[in-house]
DNA sequence: TGATATAGTTGGATCGTCAAACTATTTTAT
DNA sequence: ATAAAATAGTTTGACGATCCAACTATATCA
């Protein structure tokens, strides 16, 4: 028996919210990629986490907790995550031991080349359906939308 | 002592990635939406599940996993945590007694109206941020996006 | 040197998510 | 007409992401 009422939801209300119109992009993006990540165990958190560690080595978790603005607490076991599974070293500064500076292994370097190829992929599918024009206005206005909700 | 690290942590790579400016504005607005719903004691996603439930009463778990691309486990979940509060019930369809029709109780109702003034208000703030015309085009790229990666 | 501040870890809680195994109900096929 | 297959939903178990509070280790300050 077919039932009717999956043809006709009404989604009025929500569909004119920007705020919900982002996170369905979001959760598709994501889902995307924890679709095409899954053979390689690694999430999308994981991906970002990886290319900031590569792009500023001996970073400290502080000040990876102030990029993201996370309790220091989801940040290391994100990190200890990584660590155990041999991604990224960590290592007591020497000038300061409370710190410990984050850095990838060569497998964590290995992984993050194979993972980014599939994120640039991506990059290029949504830059595709959109448009240059288009897509720098997006851009700019994500960043917008971010400055406009910073608390303090 | 001050480190210097702090000041100048090197994003190029990905803040040029649509997809981590829309992580960045997605979770500013869910953690927004999360401050100011704390002491109301729900979360931004049953705020969008008690919207579509309103709108469509006796809408059917089955078409709110198909709205959202979940797991019918997660849907099952999220709504029994809905009725546990009363804020939801949930009604066998007496023509196929498989189906729970879905609706908001009064709590729910009056739980939904404060939980959307705050929504609008956090909507009235990034619109303002962007300006009508851009805000249009952020919309429009959003559902663009969607579509471009959706699975199938 | 003792109090205070800072970086990071651990443990406990909740939410969101999936997958697998299950129950209840309905439809289909022999 | 009854046995098999399909469908809606629940339960259980796993894991990631998140927070808060309590803790350890280290450094600074008074």
């Amino acid at each position: 028996m077919e039932h009717k009422v999956g043809q006709e939801i009404d989604f009025a209300q929500l569909s004119g919210l920007l705020g919900y119109q982002l996170r369905q992009a979001q959760t598709a993006s994501f889902r995307d990629l924890a679709a095409r990540f899954r053979d390689l165990n690694v999430t999308p958190g994981e991906f970002s986490l990886m290319t900031i560690v590569r792009d500023n080595p001996q970073i400290r978790q502080i000040d990876l907790i102030q990029i993201y603005r996370l309790d220091k607490s989801t940040m290391s076991v994100a990190v200890s995550r990584l660590v155990r599974r041999g991604l990224v070293a960590q290592q007591k500064l020497p000038d300061d031991r409370r710190f410990h500076g984050l850095s990838l292994t060569s497998a964590g370097e290995g992984l993050l080349e194979t993972v980014t190829a599939i994120v640039d992929d991506q990059e290029r599918r949504m830059a595709e359906a959109l448009g240059e024009e288009d897509w720098e206005t997006a851009m700019e206005a994500l960043r917008r939308i971010v400055a406009a909700l910073k608390p303090d």
